[in-house]
DNA sequence: TATGTTCTTCTCATAACGAGATGAACTCAT
DNA sequence: ATGAGTTCATCTCGTTATGAGAAGAACATA
């Protein structure tokens, strides 16, 4: 900061007042497809129309940080709840803040986006001044990577929140590859092939098997055996596959990159 | 945003009052070693005391964008010039926000910090609110990894910016890695070994001259060839390298990894 | 019981990487 | 001018990582 032409007992009030906010990318894996968490607005402006989950930040009276605030605006509006752990093994990031003036139609707002990683959860109860809250499939956004303004897509949701979901897309793609956070969409055991789910729904492509079995078992840390079994094969028929824990890396080494990325280069 | 439980006509003056701030972690390479812009604060708090060039973002009248921010305060503390394309040049990229309450011991102010890479420049002028203004080597400042609280460091920096410079650093490393940039340390015209150079100042290890050539020149849109060689040789002899620009592309494919990571992967 | 699916482990060819070596071009001190 | 030391640029070689395909065993379903 060091806004020292001000002096000392300066109060913000008199000044440029700005509003914070914090909005939620929150992410997780239904039916093998990549879900976000969605709320339909009860008030102007955008009444109606699905948003990310979020709200002010508390700012002096009961003054909380930012990745409070960001959990608490996710378990207000959709009712997910904290005492039975739901919260707890949720993966909370700081993705960016977004304050181009006009984005909010009312004053100026500037909002600390996070992003969040979930295993399955059940659906959710709107709370707070959501009108509806749901896990909505990505695929059927229509979403490009220019955001909502792509020719032959509608506006879908409000303020520049489609940008917002563009970018914690794309991140949570790039975090898939160098870190073990896809465990993270998983119950606390899982398979191999669970696993592999995750990335294929998450990059939008299938992957190998066979290689991505190695690979996985290869990198030191992704993930500890537990000598264990599942009771139940394939839907399809297949071998009991084993079960895995989240090993106790921070890093892949070396990644898992994702492939044909060739057109991403440039 | 979406804090539709409020009236529209609401003004968040009478709400609770958050000041925005902007923080720049600039980075450039100085006799081969990496430098970090810094003020030397005139007013309380923490005044004499470095910090990260920074300030108010313009809310409503003459209301700024984010990165706006960042290139203004840029240029009033430093006097670095836009006039002279000395900023034209600069990578800038978000870093990160920091709302921690109580981080300015005055009020409640949340700081969207940016990162910016540049050239070589000339040293800056005070200016603004600023007693003085440097470039100051990085290795200097006795950082570590958990910010500015390490036995035996001194807390150098005034408020968090400890902290924000460590993590504009380590942002810094990790992009040089996947993404052209350290082309925006160099001149328009640079060299195989200037190139290296800078790799070596930010990741502070030395790299294998012969793989790294390899490397560069086989990495596709990371440099293109001028035709032209420089007109001297190394600093203790040499024959005289040859000169690239950058190339088109926007990521490095294969990446180009630091070696010796072994201990943060956990 | 038959058929098809899935898990898991192989093999093999290719690509990428780390370490070292080499010769030519150049600077600097003598 | 000469020699010593440095640096650029390229090459070789062994190791590791990756992509593609194959195959056997285990399982679900008709």
């Amino acid at each position: 900061m060091s806004e020292s032409e001000r002096p000392a007992g300066y109060d913000p009030r008199d000044y440029d007042p700005v509003s914070v906010t914090v909005d939620v990318v929150a992410l997780t894996i239904r039916d093998g497809a990549l879900h976000v968490l969605l709320v339909r607005r009860g008030n102007p402006p955008y009444a109606g129309m699905w948003a990310l989950p979020g709200g002010f930040v508390r700012g002096v009276r009961d003054a909380e940080d930012l990745p409070d605030a960001a959990v608490r605006e996710l378990a207000e509006e959709t009712g997910l709840n904290a005492e039975q752990g739901q919260l707890e093994r949720i993966h909370l990031e700081q993705l960016g803040t977004y304050g181009t003036p006009g984005r909010d139609p009312r004053m100026r707002v500037i909002s600390v986006a996070y992003l969040a990683f979930a295993p399955e959860l059940p659906d959710p109860k709107a709370g707070g001044d959501a009108a509806d809250a749901a896990w909505v499939p990505v695929g059927r956004l229509g979403l490009t990577d220019g955001g909502d303004q792509a020719p032959g897509t509608t506006r879908r949701l409000a303020f520049d929140h489609a940008q917002i979901l563009v970018d914690g897309l794309e991140r949570a793609r790039g975090k898939l590859e160098y870190t073990p956070l896809a465990t993270a969409f998983c119950a606390p055991e899982f398979t191999v092939p669970e696993l592999r789910a995750v990335y294929e729904a998450v990059w939008g492509e299938e992957l190998h098997a066979g290689n991505f079995h190695r690979k996985v078992l290869s990198v030191p840390g992704f993930v500890e055996s537990t000598g264990t079994t599942s009771d139940r094969g394939g839907r399809k028929g297949g071998p009991r596959p084993k079960l895995y824990r989240a090993g106790d890396a921070r890093l892949l080494h070396p990644a898992l990159l994702r492939p044909s990325r060739e057109e991403e280069i440039r």
